[in-house]
DNA sequence: TGTATAACGGAGGGAGGTCTCCGTTATTCC
DNA sequence: GGAATAACGGAGACCTCCCTCCGTTATACA
């Protein structure tokens, strides 16, 4: 679907400098980008894009030759702001606040952000460098989990890779309930905080995923249910 | 988006008996709608579901002039299979023990079906036949609840209203899993169980929906993101 | 200011999907 | 068996989106 690795950044003849109208469009396309991500999905057609950045196809395809590239570009900002959430969580010394602050925090980026980031079950297959960010967060949510469990502050059977759960629950939810209720998955976010606390455990009958299958799980940017198919009016 | 009310069954002809061929494609039509459903979604394309029935689009159009009207004859048959559900979990003597099953078994029924329901987040906008099948199962599944709260079985703050939440977060999971860990929901489902037991209450910080608010939630159909647009190749 | 050249932008080909029109075919009923 | 007629089915008009090609335009540098 993508053109694997082979559209990677364009490359520029070192003597010139950059002109400024390609600089300018640059800029306008990752505005028009990231205002129709966020209103129309990470879908939102490529052409669209072009004309709210006031620019033709081909410019916005010579600055970003595929789809997963111009995701790249507009991703690794909040990115970098989830590293951050992770970071502040684990700064705390009471184990379960740091859990619990993540996870709201994380829920409300992904809320707020207008839905276009699922950034906790993404898999950026064709981008490196968000690859990287993410591996990085990885880490350190699992840090966080593990001395959560380690001080019992949650369920001695809950590990990291349940966390994907509440990453799905809450995107559907915020995605849901954006328009109707715009702090519903709130609510969604903190029953599932309390089902996760060592004195609500219940046994579980399903063993935790893998982290292999996981990773498989996350969506690749386009974050569309399995049930939606190319082509044709879908809606 | 569907012609509203206009497309409704096709006038015949009172004199005439209905034609065997016309019988027999209907069927084909709904066992192909079924299987295309079930694998590529709600959204499968109207000329592959005609292929695979083996008969024109004109054909399967005369049929369901619209989407809307096939959904219709597909779903019936699971919606009702949900009332049974309820009713199930109505007759059990313990409380608990009643949302316990109702809960793991609408979530398998969602988990194996291909992911083509959704019915607990359904709305049937131009369906009354459905509509009405869903009013009958929201009663009961209210009885449910209140018995279960009036009982302390579950944690006072939690409403009807709630289970939204396990709904669109199990249909989410679900999907997501399906192919990787098949019996991941259950994992899922459990824990929102765990959370939802009144030992394990903390105080939520969000009111919960209003009804209104519920139902506004609820997706048509489609069950798409709203972040997918209309026309061409959506993924 | 002139020129080389990179960037622009839009027309248009290709792909896939929806839905209809209408000549052909299968059924029912007499 | 023979009409009358409802049902069939597929070609094709029309749509949206993707992405490229290439004549035109803007910019940087001498």
């Amino acid at each position: 679907m993508e053109n694997a690795v082979s559209d990677g950044p364009v490359p520029r003849r070192p003597g010139r400098a950059e002109r400024s109208d390609s600089i300018r469009n640059r800029d306008k396309i990752l505005v028009a980008a990231r205002a129709l991500f966020a209103a129309d999905g990470l879908n939102a057609p490529m052409d669209r894009i072009a004309a709210a950045a006031e620019v033709g196809p081909g410019t916005l395809y010579r600055h970003f030759p595929s789809r997963v590239r111009l995701w790249e570009a507009v991703l690794e900002e909040p990115l970098l702001a989830q590293l951050e959430l992770v970071d502040q969580a684990l700064a705390r010394a009471d184990a379960w606040a740091g859990v619990e602050e993540y996870v709201l925090a994380t829920c409300a980026l992904e809320a707020e952000s207008g839905g276009y980031l699922n950034l906790m079950t993404t898999r950026f297959d064709d981008a490196p460098a968000l690859r990287e960010i993410r591996g990085r967060i990885q880490r350190r949510i699992e840090e966080l989990i593990d001395r959560a469990r380690a001080e019992g502050a949650i369920r001695p059977d809950f590990t990291v890779d349940d966390l994907i759960f509440i990453a799905l629950s809450n995107s559907r939810v915020a995605e849901a309930t954006r328009a109707i209720a715009p702090r519903a998955w709130r609510r969604n976010a903190e029953l599932f905080l309390d089902g996760i606390r060592p004195e609500c455990a219940r046994p579980l009958t399903e063993p935790p995923m893998t982290p292999a299958q996981v990773a498989r799980t996350m969506m690749r940017p386009a974050a569309q249910p399995s049930a939606v198919r190319r082509g044709g009016r879908t809606e």
